[in-house]
RNA sequence: GGAAGCAUAGCUCAGCUGGUUCAGAGCACCUGCCUUACAAGCAGGGGGUCACUGGUUCGAAUCCAGUUGUUUCCACCA
């Protein structure tokens, strides 16, 4: 790596990144194996694994790599375990769109012709997710890449499957569950999202019957959003307080258009102010009506079928989709003379995530999990502190839910999954077991005349997270989920459990909790300690990135244009924890504006030659001795950021250190005139700086960081900045840093004199200096404020020959100019200066002179005032020295 | 409807157990500069009643209450 050559003005990123990444692969730089180090381990929130890279994906992974590159640069056996999540819904979805293209329909193959497509598709598509997380620099252990419905891990979820049943915790119900007539199948809970649909409001009238199933005069009116359904009413319910609704007690209605014969029933969950106060009841198409059905004994009238389309049993609109049924039964309606009225109504409508149809609630039969007791255990590790978050707002989210849970739907009416281990025999008893064999042998144990061939599978798969939930076991050893009395690997018993976990805080009940869970019934332990939540990624204008609004940048053609470790920085910049993001495309510009500043500090350094012979010179010294000091205290800070997952803060003081203090100052401190050498201890310092700095700013900026720790000194074959060890913070003198600050406050007031009275930077200008100041500061000063002669007094004023014509003050030091400016000008700014400082001092001497705060405040404080009152007094009488000077002159 | 969080410069946010880190940072902005590392740069500069109203306190951006605005989560009325 050290072939000379002529380094560019500006950083070329896609030139060294793909030479890196490959070469870290090919070093084996990732990979980890148990050894007696510290484990850090973290586990990749598994991306769908036909998902495309987007800017979530970016921000979670990049927060993920800075979290592993720092503790191996830290010295720990650091291990990220890539992989993939089968998605069941999504993919599936994806495979039934492709064929469709290709005119083939899901329900013209067999269940075994459609997973053979569906993993062709995946060899083909899936995992590209994987392949761009190389480009954004992940240095994740690819040796250890995962998919959720590979073998071993489809093994996991069935034995875990199994356990569960035979814990008796899992078990069949006939639920009320959300549908979603796209995809075909149930979706749990959250999966359904709320949105505020504008549609209409149908008061309709259903007539008293007379007995023997015909219309009275007489009829009750009810209010429904869909009026398509009154087919499967099973009764009409009003609250048993509502006296309005007293003289149809006992009565019955008839269902209009089908004369159906339906009663009159009482039940208090009906509010008498919604609507009419009259509910109509239909069990089938409604989880609350339901329960009411349950509560009353009702029939249940199921007339939509599994595509949203109304059966046989709606006796009229057979066949048609449940909003064509809707729109023409208003018709009919009307036309029966029904329909009372129709009002404009905004309610709120549920969406199935993935596919954004309209859910139909449905009875069906479903698996469960039971929660309860997994709830507690899991409230428990997040309650007691076992499990931080950060930030810790989302524990009382966590609690709120782990309060309310509910048991887990856990069947998905898919083929893409881990399908359910349940086996029916003829006579419909079941068995649960592992596998086919061992279902056959139990089936065996009930009737031995069975043969294989009599069993039928259970048709549903798993939902995916049931899956996912055992992701930091079953990476490392899926014979564990599922039996616990499996006596870990050599893997799981070193990386489990995992450190950290960066996830976005949406997942925090799919995925999180469940973990949590899965964790303590078969670890008996957590699955991690930290989980930093990450914010959203909206754009600019707080909008959330999505394909229909197409305000997502894609992630590739970013790091094409500005390279990985700028768009690492533009994401992290803006990304405290838990906060959404507001991402801006300057913000990566910055993220390369930093790059190339790296790069040209990198040539500058460069390009000096050293002479031996020269002796260090005293600014050289003094700028050395500095910013040892300044970056072993900004090391400590980084790393208290560090340790509070304060990512961003962290690089911005690495920013800064590396901008401001090293480029700005130190650089130009000890940048020797052109074409001349440098002494060789400045050089020497130089270079360990710019060491230590880029390896400090290595966990965010990669590639940079690479390319030019190995061209700053021969390395030897194989050695990466990613194996150096992070700088250690070491002693660090506040007080010779401040007074360097005063340095540069006094060099940036005078370069501003300079502007303000047009003084070229190269004219060399005379000061004095008194107060505070450290003498031995002023070659600094004079290097960077180009004095001429620059001197401590001991006083100014005539009396010393000196004449002021502009003071500044900085703390308790004190800077002249002479004759440069007007004297008016001058007085008038001191005035005004004195005029605050005054003012200061008045508000210090009241609050001293308080008894009540010199009494109440600790002394601490009250010394504080009293150094606040002394230095103002100090400032004054300066000025007025000044003030003085220049009015006798 | 229930719960939680947030409100500080044009933007994004720091500001820990009230007091020199108290009004900050980065970006953006304005003014000079193509000065031999970098115009993706350098130097200088302006900008905020800390949402509002009360309270506690010697002292409040910071603690408390209320108001307004906002975000998220949960539940959902047919």
């Amino acid at each position: 790596m050290s072939e000379k050559k002529e380094l560019s003005a500006k950083y070329n990123p896609s030139e060294v990144e793909d030479k890196w990444y490959s070469w870290w692969l090919e070093h084996k730089c990732f990979h980890s194996e148990p050894n007696d180090k510290e484990p850090y381990t973290i586990v990749i929130p598994p991306p769908n694994v036909t998902g495309i890279l987007h800017m979530g994906h970016v921000l979670n992974n990049t927060l993920n790599d800075v979290l592993i590159r720092k503790a191996r640069m830290d010295g720990k056996n650091a291990c990220w375990v890539p992989g993939t999540d089968h998605a069941s819904i999504a993919t599936e979805n994806k495979v039934v769109a492709r064929l469709r293209d290709k005119g083939i329909s899901k329900e013209d193959l067999t269940r075994e012709e459609f997973l053979k497509y569906a993993w062709e598709w995946k060899e083909e598509h899936g995992g590209i997710i994987l392949q761009q997380l190389r480009k954004l620099g992940a240095s994740c252990d690819w040796d250890r890449t995962r998919f959720t419905m590979e073998p071993e891990l489809s093994d996991a979820v069935i034995a875990t499957f199994c356990y569960f049943y035979k814990k008796g915790w899992i078990y069949r119900g006939v639920r009320m569950v959300n549908w979603d007539p796209v995809a075909l199948t149930a979706i749990s809970d959250d999966e359904v999202i709320h949105k505020d649909t504008q549609s209409h409001f149908y008061h309709l009238r259903y007539h008293i019957s007379d007995g023997q199933g015909n219309p009275t005069d007489k009829y009750l009116v009810i209010a429904t959003t869909r009026p398509e359904t009154i087919m499967a009413d099973s009764a009409i319910c009003v609250n048993p307080a509502d006296e309005r609704y007293h003289w149809l007690k006992g009565k019955k209605v008839l269902i209009p258009l089908i004369n159906r014969e339906i009663p009159v029933i009482e039940d208090s969950y009906v509010e008498m102010d919604f609507g009419t106060g009259c509910l109509k009841v239909t069990p089938a198409h409604d989880a609350h009506d339901y329960e009411i059905g349950l509560r009353h004994n009702l029939p249940i009238i199921n007339i939509i079928d599994d595509h949203g389309r109304l059966t046989e049993d709606a006796v009229i609109l057979v066949g048609e989709d449940r909003f064509e049924a809707r729109k023409k039964i208003v018709g009919m309606l009307q036309e029966a003379g029904n329909l009372e009225k129709v009002e404009e109504y905004t309610s709120p409508v549920g969406y199935s995530e993935r596919t954004d149809a309209v859910i139909e609630p449905k009875l069906s039969a479903q698996w469960f999990l039971k929660m309860e007791d997994l709830a507690a255990m899991a409230l428990e590790s997040v309650e007691s502190g076992k499990i931080k978050f950060i930030p810790d707002k989302y524990r009382n989210t966590y609690r709120h839910w782990m309060e309310n849970v509910r048991d887990w739907c856990i069947s998905r009416q898919l083929w893409w999954g881990q399908r359910i281990p349940a086996y029916y025999l003829p006579d419909g008893q079941m068995v649960v077991e592992e596998t086919p064999e061992k279902a056959l042998e139990a089936a065996r144990a009930i009737d031995p005349s069975l043969t294989a061939a009599d069993l039928r599978q259970d048709e549903d798969v798993l939902d995916t997270w049931f899956s996912s939930w055992l992701w930091p076991i079953s990476v490392f050893d899926p014979k564990r989920p599922g039996h616990p009395e499996h006596e870990p690997n050599k893997d799981l018993a070193y990386y489990y459990p995992t450190s950290d976990l960066v996830t976005a805080p949406d997942i925090i009940f799919f995925w999180v909790a469940r973990m949590i869970m899965a964790g303590g019934e078969f670890m008996s332990d957590i699955p991690f300690g930290n989980v930093y939540f990450t914010g959203i990624v909206r754009d600019k204008l707080g909008r959330k990135m999505s394909k229909t609004l197409g305000n997502s940048p894609d992630p590739l053609e970013l790091i094409k244009k500005y390279g990985a470790d700028a768009v690492r920085i533009g994401m992290l910049l803006c990304s405290s924890a838990g906060n959404d993001i507001f991402y801006d495309e300057s913000q990566v510009e910055q993220g390369r504006n930093f790059c190339n500043k790296i790069w040209n500090s990198f040539r500058l350094v460069k390009g000096w030659t050293v002479d031996e012979s020269l002796e260090q010179s005293k600014v050289n010294s003094i700028a050395v001795k500095w910013f040892e000091n300044k970056l072993n205290q900004t090391v400590a800070q980084v790393e208290e950021y560090y340790s509070k997952f304060r990512i961003s803060d962290a690089l911005m003081a690495i920013y800064k250190l590396f901008w401001d203090d090293y480029c700005s100052w130190y650089l130009e401190a000890v940048k020797p005139a052109y074409g001349q050498p440098l002494d060789k201890a400045t050089m020497d310092a130089t270079n360990l700086f710019l060491e230590k700095l880029l390896k400090m700013i290595h966990p965010v900026m990669p590639f940079i960081s690479e390319e030019l720790w190995q061209s700053l000194a021969d390395r030897k074959e194989g050695e990466t900045i990613m194996y150096q060890p992070s700088p250690v913070a070491g002693p660090y003198d506040e007080k010779y840093i401040a007074a360097f600050e005063v340095v540069k406050e006094f060099s940036s007031g005078i370069r501003s004199v300079r502007q303000q009275k047009n003084i070229s930077p190269k004219e060399p200008l005379d000061v004095k200096v008194k107060g505070d100041f450290r003498v031995e500061m002023i070659p600094a000063l004079a290097k960077f404020a180009n004095t001429g002669s620059a001197e401590m007094v001991n006083d100014f004023g005539d009396e010393n020959g000196v004449t002021i014509s502009s003071a500044m003050t900085v703390s308790a030091s004190f800077i002249s100019l002479e004759g440069r400016v007007d004297a008016g000008e001058e007085i008038a700014k001191i005035e005004s200066e004195l005029a605050r400082l005054n003012g200061f001092l008045e508000g210090v001497r009241k609050k001293l002179g308080n008894e009540a705060f010199t009494a109440h405040a600790p002394e601490k404080v009250v010394a504080l005032e009293r150094k606040k009152e002394a230095d103002a007094l100090l400032k004054i009488e300066n000025l007025e020295k000044s003030l003085n000077s220049l009015k006798t002159k």
